[in-house]
DNA sequence: GTCTATAACGGGATAGAC
DNA sequence: GTCTATCCCGTTATAGAC
């Protein structure tokens, strides 16, 4: 993709986190990407083509950053792996919320944008089954069923919880707790097998 | 309230529903109301104010048939009270559907409307208490801070399974699994105590 | 490929009659 | 309280030069 488009691409996504949806304005999108609203018609045809391929983008950029972080020196335990994944999505950076809020009003577009549902669905899918495969490290006695069930819960868990830090009615920290305290309840469910204990009941 | 504007709020709830918030227009809200748009704007002054005034009319509506069903023959244990609750957001009828979608796209633009974010608030609070309560009948052991936290988790937990079935990334049957998934893990969590068992783990 | 200038339009909001 | 008519602004989208 050509270094132009990416930069209006970005844009974009900075924009949506900032604006939704909704506020993007094509001439805002323009100033804030340093070109012209011209340019931008050339590149993308219209409106709709922009929202098109800027979720595309933003939805491959969650999947990467969320894989990225598998650097850093000594491998934490599962448990910790777990927790740290899901919980990246609850910070308060710049980054991480232009992900978050871009990404629920993505959900929110696709109930009613029947072309967005499919690229949704796959990109949740993908989510899912890596929260899964966290899960699995945990719960090795688990059965495959039962993880998968625990991630979809804690994936959509996670969006809702997302979804109302955004919206202002819950505070980031509390929402962290509110996340552990759901990865506890699932662990727990799954089963006290494995090198970890299932948590003290508070 | 008026019927003239219960009729534009049960219209504005269907339209937005249907559309999204997004995607209301007042000249259309108008042809659905059977009214003009002057008398829209005579009873509710601005767009945000129509928005405004629906979430109210969405939230009292959940509440109503929320607590509505309590006529029927013998009160249910509290356990499945709470179950029952919890869901009948989820369900494919056009009643639940209507308010579950209007309910995600006011979530949905309260992240970028500081003028939604309040009323929202409040709603949710209300929403969250109630839940709280039901749980405290079936773990009355349990400590207040345990229940409004797993309460507050229960209901998050609902509006982002209620995304995913709405955006088509989860059909209902499983929505509803993985709700009383949820419930039960954090049953298990709150303790064993009060008539109920933990349920089994699968 | 990129810009400037402008056409074209949708839709929020208001005035004033009834 | 309710309607019709309309204004007018913000935005999308295009034309044409470079």
């Amino acid at each position: 993709m050509a270094p132009r488009t990416t930069q209006i691409l970005e844009a974009a996504a900075r924009l949506i986190a900032r604006r939704g949806v909704r506020g993007l304005r094509v001439e805002e999108l323009a100033a804030e990407a340093g070109v012209s609203t011209g340019l931008i018609y050339y590149h993308f045809k219209d409106r709709t083509g922009i929202l098109r391929h800027t979720l595309e983008f933003i939805s491959d950029r969650a999947e990467r950053y969320t894989t990225a972080r598998d650097e850093g020196a000594a491998p934490p335990d599962p448990r910790e792996e777990l927790v740290e994944t899901l919980l990246l999505e609850l910070q308060d950076t710049p980054e991480v919320r232009e992900n978050s809020a871009a990404w629920g009003e993505l959900r929110a577009s696709a109930v009613f944008d029947d072309a967005l549902r499919e690229d949704l669905a796959r990109a949740t899918q993908v989510w899912v089954q890596e929260v899964s495969a966290l899960l699995g490290a945990v719960r090795p006695a688990a059965p495959a069923h039962a993880l998968a069930e625990a991630a979809e819960r804690l994936t959509a868990h996670l969006e809702g919880l997302s979804m109302r830090w955004l919206s202002g009615g819950l505070r980031i920290d509390r929402a962290r707790d509110l996340m552990r305290g759901a990865i506890r309840a699932e662990l727990a469910v799954l089963g006290a097998e494995g090198t970890e204990d299932a948590g003290a009941v508070e």
